[in-house]
DNA sequence: TCTAGTACTATGTATTGTCAAGTACTAAAT
DNA sequence: ATTTAGTACTTGACAATACATAGTACTAGA
């Protein structure tokens, strides 16, 4: 997959996965991967980005299953900030594609 | 605008733009720019890149209203990329674009 | 001759995703 | 008892690409 293309998107996707409810790292890199391929060092570093932009609060948790868990929950900044990354994601997708669709037919 | 949404789309624009005529980058600069916002030091290195890949041929040609132009002539070579970056971006966008439409209903 | 518009090039910087390696915990298999 | 697999997070070096800025140079009109 074209890695150029996930750029500030990866952004978008975890802002709206924590802004469904709670989640832990381990378990964004798994939901973000449903959507595009994507590599566990590539979502940590978002997820500690987003936190010192203080869009995310964080807590820990124990697990059963294994280590420690850090919970990410979204701040009402991160609720705009994931609006607004929102709004400029359908912006550009929707301005691309038009130019694309004019251009196949030709 | 997002800078980052950008990365790895001009270059798609770049070889749809070419792939419909020969252009000359500044011509290009303004083509691309009717669709996502772009700077004039953004264009130039992505066609040098293309053209170093040997996806575009170049030739030169005067101009009466400036200096000399030179223009770019997509090769067999950049019309298999074109296709391929399509494919790639048709997919990347609309996986990404199903998951954000379920988000926003929640 | 000065300015605006056209046209291209070069360089340094910032952002962000990848890869690789490492730490550490739990539970099941050997 | 030890090894292995799965879970969970961190760190650091690296690569790709867009931006900003500046510089060169040509033409035409004020």
């Amino acid at each position: 997959m074209n890695t150029q293309f996930k750029k500030g998107v990866l952004e978008l996707l975890v802002l709206l996965i924590v802004k469904e409810k709670d989640r832990y790292g381990y378990e964004l890199v798994e939901a973000v991967s449903k959507i595009v391929d994507v590599n566990e060092g590539t979502i940590y570093p978002i997820l500690k980005r987003l936190s010192n932009e203080g869009y995310f609060e964080t807590y820990l948790e124990e697990s059963k299953e294994g280590p420690v868990r850090k919970y990410y929950h979204i701040t009402a900044l991160g609720m705009k900030q994931s609006e607004n990354v929102l709004k400029e994601w359908t912006a550009f997708a929707s301005s691309v594609n038009d130019f694309v669709k004019g251009s196949v037919k030709k």
